[in-house]
DNA sequence: TCGCAACCAGGAATGATTATTAGTTAAATA
DNA sequence: TATTTAACTAATAATCATTCCTGGTTGCGA
């Protein structure tokens, strides 16, 4: 299975000491496998099917290690659990409100907003990010359902 | 107490089919009094102090018709509570991180910025927010604490 | 090989919100 | 006005995503 390791990775749990468990592994496998932006429950399936033993709660804590040390990224739609993402570049996600899924928009930039926000807010800013949901193509016209 | 209730809101709630109910009505004044973005469970807590009988679970329905038919708006960050506001112009509102405390921003508007994602996606867009955290003044240099 | 710290499975706990249910009010009808 | 009917509400249980806790395991350096 499980293709090598890029460098970048290792390295990022070297920098950080937390250690490349098979747990975390298989966490991180399980996001390629998926090629989307699936949610912790979604992982956990997956990963459950090569290792039936792992917990969710592990996974939950994996995905919180391979964050913090900046492997993946995470997005919080509000009515959806949150999911996880291994682009990293900076880019605009949108979220369908039938069938939940996640794709990405391509050539959407926040521009001078972030400047705009801090030059009205004696707030510091910290984070700004663009919330979008919309219907997709193949759930266009049909019933509301789930997720 | 409660003022006479504004024109408007007694059109809205005509129009929908809804009663202007007693609860509704405290919940809708402890929206006014909190002069904020309060958490369900904030109005929550105002609202008992007038009436102790009313339960949480008629407050989040309250809120839910008031917002349905349009009386106030709701917005949500992750890690907390959906905050209610009364200000139904679009408007910008960011969080502080440390304390909860929710601000409004003047001056930002998004532009360009639908256009550009509907251009760019074939998803049918149906909500596009900014969602803005940060550390207000007061909290400034103070440690991480709650909420 | 021993000892320690990091890990992890399993399950309990939490926090926000919604669902259910049976009793209460209020409007509509006769 | 008495009766019928629908809307509303308090209390409480249930749900969902996520975190916390606990005791057992593992890997590794001394
Ligand atoms: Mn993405
Ligand atoms: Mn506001
Ligand atoms: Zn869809
Ligand atoms: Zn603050």
């Amino acid at each position: 299975m499980s293709v090598v390791m890029e460098k970048g990775i290792k390295e990022k749990f070297r920098m950080s000491g937390y250690t490349l468990t098979s747990q975390r592994r298989a966490v991180l496998e399980a996001l390629k496998a998926s090629k989307g932006h699936p949610s912790a429950e979604d992982v956990y399936l997956l990963v459950k099917k090569k290792n039936p033993r792992v917990a969710l709660g592990t996974v939950y804590q994996a995905l919180s290690v391979l964050e913090e040390i900046g492997v993946i990224d995470s997005k919080h739609w509000s009515e959806s659990p949150t999911r996880y993402d291994l682009n990293l570049e900076e880019h605009l996600d949108i979220r369908c409100r039938r069938c939940g899924q996640v794709s990405e928009v391509p050539n959407v930039g926040l521009g001078d907003l972030e400047s705009d926000i801090r030059r009205n807010t004696p707030y510091e800013v910290t984070r700004t990010m663009l919330v979008v949901e919309g219907v997709c193509p193949g759930c266009r016209g049909k019933e509301p359902a789930a997720r």
